[in-house]
DNA sequence: GTCTATACCTGGATAGAC
DNA sequence: GTCTATCCAGGTATAGAC
């Protein structure tokens, strides 16, 4: 990996553990291994390197995303093994978190990422289960939009209660629940 | 409103907005009008000015929500109303957003009410769950307590979409897609 | 491309006068 | 109780040598 590479992998993980506001130029460069100079010269400074490394995180939750929608089986299978697949709980979400980030969020740059990723996410969910709706398998009475919104969003508030409770049950319990609040919506066929 | 209390009140407006890491006692100090030494006569630094404006903030969301808990109506209607509670879904929940800022989970004297603050609310909302089905409204094939975090969970996802997205309707719509999902298991009498 | 030196500002706090 | 002066570390960046 070189040295550009280096920074931006530095910069996300600092990122997703401190936020934008919370990471340093000084500590991009300990955790990277880059010099001062090395940083400056690859990048016009903080704001640019966290922007790389903010799209790349974005582009990253997609591609696993679409991974996990793109699967075989039903539409509503798929919206289930997404909910479910594994995630680290406590360290919360690396693009939700970045909502929080005043800095992030007054500048376009850095915040267009991560609003095109919520937006594409939802979108996405409410396509699967208009499908799964068109398959019989979900009720038709559930609004497909407003559905998708509250997943991404006990994904989002469980990262949070996880935190907060400083344990991975929290998340484990959020999810468990909305795919109970799901399951009776599911018609059999 | 004295000195004090202006410290207080201005640090939890900063920490609202700006969080831990980003609010410097230099701010406090001009936004509450106080002065350098005035600050820190009445508090020894920022971690104990913090930790009054964030216990207060947590027994503030309490008080609010424990008035929606304790109306008069049925259970269900109850959970309902505290979901639908106009909230400024663009300033972000004032608790949990702390979760974000690892110099307050690093705390523990910090992180303590925030903790707290979402452990007595899932809780709470959970047992007026199962007092809704004990009523025989709620359907009780859904387990109460994971069903409840998953509430929180929206809730708290919601704030983290509308400030994604920049505008309230995320939030909106998971509340909606949320007590969507919860119609299905209601049972009339 | 990378290094070291330097610069300036802010964060966070203490000291002592009033 | 509040004010001003002062302090040191760290954040963020530039300059110029190698």
């Amino acid at each position: 990996m070189d040295t550009r590479e280096k920074l931006i992998e530095s910069t996300r993980a600092l990122l997703w553990e401190r936020g934008y506001v919370g990471t340093s130029p000084k500590a991009i460069q300990e955790r990277s291994g880059a010099g001062q100079g090395s940083m400056y010269h690859h990048f016009s400074g903080k704001p640019e390197l966290a922007l790389a490394a903010i799209n790349r995180t974005a582009e990253d939750l997609r591609a696993r995303a679409e991974a996990a929608f793109t699967a075989p089986g039903p539409a509503l299978d798929r919206v289930a093994a997404y909910l479910r697949r594994e995630r680290e709980a406590l360290k919360g979400c690396p693009v939700g978190r970045l909502t929080q980030d005043p800095e992030v969020m007054a500048d376009p740059a850095l915040r267009d990422p991560v609003e095109q990723t919520f937006a594409w996410l939802t979108t996405r969910l409410a396509d699967l289960l208009a499908e799964a709706q068109s398959n019989g398998d979900l009720a038709p009475t559930l609004a497909p939009g407003p559905t998708a919104t509250a997943l991404v969003a006990v994904l989002q508030g469980g990262y949070v209660l996880a935190r907060a409770a400083g344990a991975t049950e929290p998340y484990a319990n959020a999810i468990e629940g909305a795919l109970g609040l799901l399951a009776g919506h599911r018609e059999g066929r």
